[in-house]
DNA sequence: CGACCGATTTGCT
DNA sequence: GCAAATCGGTCGT
């Protein structure tokens, strides 16, 4: 039986090793849990398209740090996205919270996401953090406090595993890093990245 | 200090 | 299908 103190070993693997087994994984933020159906790795230094490419800053510095805390930043002036920090200390290896069920806290999560049908509460990494009420403020949060993951019990068959290329970015978006549990429809509608606007 | 741009979502055409 | 919304991080002058 996976206790907490199980947590912080397994997160410590190698990111694409630990993020299929996040797979069914349930995030909890107060009376709010979503259990996980899809996610997304990034490689730290390592990793063109990772916010830790450029070396550790002000906004990833969470990602340099120990294993099972939370990296969340802002994007796009409105909006926030959720990693859980992976790999030893110092590798700032990540995995993108991309999307999943409400399993917890139903009413609350419509109240947060108005208009959107119990399937889209948190289709989408933004969503996600807009129905679990995660922003800054959560950065570096350690996932035994207010914010807690339970691994499933029993991971997520890989036969019932997808994966393909991360969405949204610009660089290195093909890596098939994007995992997914096949057929379930609260994952995020694929997306390839915009192409860069020509400048006049 | 100024400019550029992003691991997105939403609404309108 | 496409562009707007909106702001902090990052880099160049």
């Amino acid at each position: 039986m996976p206790g907490s103190a199980d947590l912080a070993v397994v997160l410590s693997g190698l990111v694409l090793d630990v993020a299929p087994r996040l797979l069914g994984a349930v995030l909890r933020h107060g009376d709010v849990a979503v259990r996980l159906t899809e996610v997304e790795a990034y490689d730290g230094p390592n990793d063109p398209g990772s916010h830790a490419a450029r070396g550790r800053t002000g906004r990833n510095a969470v990602m340099f740090g120990p294993p099972a805390h939370l990296y969340v930043y802002y994007i796009y002036g409105m909006h926030h996205c959720a990693n859980v920090v992976c790999g030893a200390e110092g590798t700032a290896a990540a995995v993108l919270l991309r999307a999943g069920e409400v399993v917890a806290g139903l009413d609350t999560a419509r109240r947060r996401r108005p208009g959107a049908s119990d399937r889209d509460l948190a289709r989408g990494p933004a969503r996600l953090c807009r129905a679990l009420a995660l922003d800054r403020t959560h950065d570096g949060a350690d996932l035994t406090g207010a914010v807690t993951l339970l691994l499933p019990e029993t991971p997520v068959p890989c036969t019932l595993v997808s994966t393909g290329p991360r969405v949204g970015l610009r660089l290195a978006a093909v890596r098939p890093w994007r995992f997914w549990v096949t057929g379930e429809p609260t994952v995020s509608t694929y997306r390839p990245a915009a192409p860069r606007r020509l400048r006049a």
